[in-house]
DNA sequence: CGCTGTCATGCAACCGTTTGCACGTCAAGA
DNA sequence: TCTTGACGTGCAAACGGTTGCATGACAGCG
């Protein structure tokens, strides 16, 4: 038995009479036989790996993006390294260099790399981004700002007048995106906004930063994102501030705000999509490289529009 | 320029002169030239990833374990393909079957797989199991039994006398020890314990349980882990019942409990160690077969102690 | 000044698959 | 029966590093 209908066994079974596959495997199944993924990678060129990389595992926003974005890859015979860059943009960078050997191409969701790091591992790189906007670079963007001018309407509507923001990461592009949008919507609608940031976008950072927003003299705030608006929830509770009663709060990426207490009004970000989204982005690239020598034509940009969703954290406006 | 100088600046650069690694490395750096994985693993025998493969990343227990296990992993230049199961046996053991040919080892966290196919797995497979109890396999258990029996104690000396215990996944190795601990313990203590399970071991699970527990006449219950005891927690309120002061609750695990309001009391599982500890059983076992052609004499289990982390929602029994 | 040992580098075989090509077999048609 | 073509399988050369061994340079020593 040769090497090669070893081989043809695994990978194109069509070209072999059947009775020839089935005595193959039958005995590859006996001995735990299974081709070495190494060999393979370094005969086609085709790795069958790709990496995903994100800031922060930990973080709620990221396990169902990987999750999905797993599955999809699956599907098209690729596994998925996962890399954690630990918020830092330096370090983030450092992982894709590392996974460049051993990954097709890499995944970069929400990077907090400077711009021109970016743009230089993209020439040895095949990258997608996520909620990143690099013209000329593949990317996914979750765009939360019509969800963000819904919260402020929502708050107008309720008789809001003076609200605050708590930012999140400097290095985030969708902080950046939000913000502007909930400029823009105060603008409109004659609200006076105050920003903030919190000592550290978690959730323990939204807890310390409720008694910074309530000396504000606000009487509605918008997070930059559920983990720290659940946190916000938190540390309004221990101060005896009732939400919506009280105060009213929304927030961003309905990661947890169905399971907090009270439930809150948050924008669902299509967040599967996203990671569906750059998985079939970075195979398209695979695939391009494959058959023309193909620059595949033109900037590829997924927009995933971001809603909000109403639960139980605002309510009218009473002055505290 | 020999490709053998190259391969030597990069595996190992002492053996050159540091004229020689400076020059290699930075026309390297200049071409954007890294050694290919595939070519290095072919050669070596050694992949540099390992797989770890969870029931369901997007349940606040794993994100913290994958976390710490891929830094540990990184530190030993280990790269980390992370699988998901889906909470399927079956789908789990195709995973390690497709991994397999791409990793030099496999860590099973909390395997939903059944013990014969596990075993069979281990043959033609480097693996490390953590959180189920198999000889011969190499293991590490997080042993929160102890931290059951003092929530019990807890619960005993509040003066409740009818608990509930809330099941978490049948094909689960930690549910079992948990409801033994438990049983152990309400006998010792003279407390009656009903058992029920959730329709799903999930948050929406846990809510829905909650009109169930409250039927059963119980004035506490101990939910199988955060999550579940978030929903109830959730389910409990929008019935109206107070924690702690109508009802008392504990969980285990400690990933979500305290951000819940009210803070949960819990077992404070340690998470983060399982990872680590699990990376290092994997590591040594890749060294052993490199030196000795080495079965690692012995039974190698790590047992990690959980104990109970007092928050705020247990108190005194009050019949409703 | 020649011998010896050390150190840095080159040579070439090999790791386990894939794949273009050649070969052998067999059935159908002339 | 011979030719022809289709089909299944084997041969051997790559893929891009690694590494034992050989080689050459050079310094120290007698």
């Amino acid at each position: 038995m040769s090497p090669s209908t070893v081989s043809r066994t695994f990978s194109h079974p069509h070209l072999l009479r059947p009775s020839t596959v089935e005595r193959v495997s039958s005995v590859a199944a006996e001995l735990g036989y299974v081709p070495d993924g190494s060999a393979q990678a370094l005969k086609t060129g085709r790795r069958g790996v790709i990496g995903l990389v994100v800031p922060d595992i930990a973080n709620a926003f990221f396990p169902p993006l990987i999750r999905a974005a797993q599955t999809a890859a699956e599907k098209a015979g690729l596994s998925t390294i996962i890399g954690d860059g630990n918020e830092d943009g330096t370090k983030e960078a450092a992982m894709v260099g590392r996974l460049r050997g051993q990954t097709d191409g890499i995944i970069l969701a929400s990077p907090r790399t400077r711009e021109p790091v970016l743009r230089s591992l993209h020439e040895v790189t095949r990258l997608v981004l996520v909620n990143r906007d690099l013209a000329g670079v593949p990317r996914v963007l979750i765009d939360s700002a019509p969800g963000m001018r819904s919260c402020v309407r929502l708050l107008a509507g309720a008789g809001h007048t003076r609200i605050a923001y708590v930012n999140g990461p400097a290095a985030s592009w969708s902080n950046g995106e939000r913000l502007a949008a909930i400029e823009d919507a105060c603008r409109e609608h004659g609200i006076a906004l105050t920003t903030l940031r919190a000592r550290l976008p978690d959730h323990d950072g939204g807890r310390a930063a409720a008694a910074e927003v309530l000396e504000l003299g606000v009487t509605a705030a918008i997070a930059f994102d559920d983990v720290l608006g659940q946190g916000l929830l938190a540390g309004l509770a221990e101060r005896g501030v009732r939400v919506p009663h009280d105060f009213s709060l929304t927030a961003c990426d309905d990661t947890v705000s169905a399971t907090t207490y009270p439930p809150m009004t948050t924008v669902g970000c299509p967040i599967r999509e996203a990671g569906v989204a750059a998985v079939e982005l970075l195979v398209e690239s695979l695939r391009g490289s494959d058959d023309g020598d193909g620059n595949g034509d033109g900037d590829r940009v997924r927009r995933l529009p971001a809603e909000m969703v109403v639960r139980g954290t605002v309510g009218r406006c009473r002055e505290r």
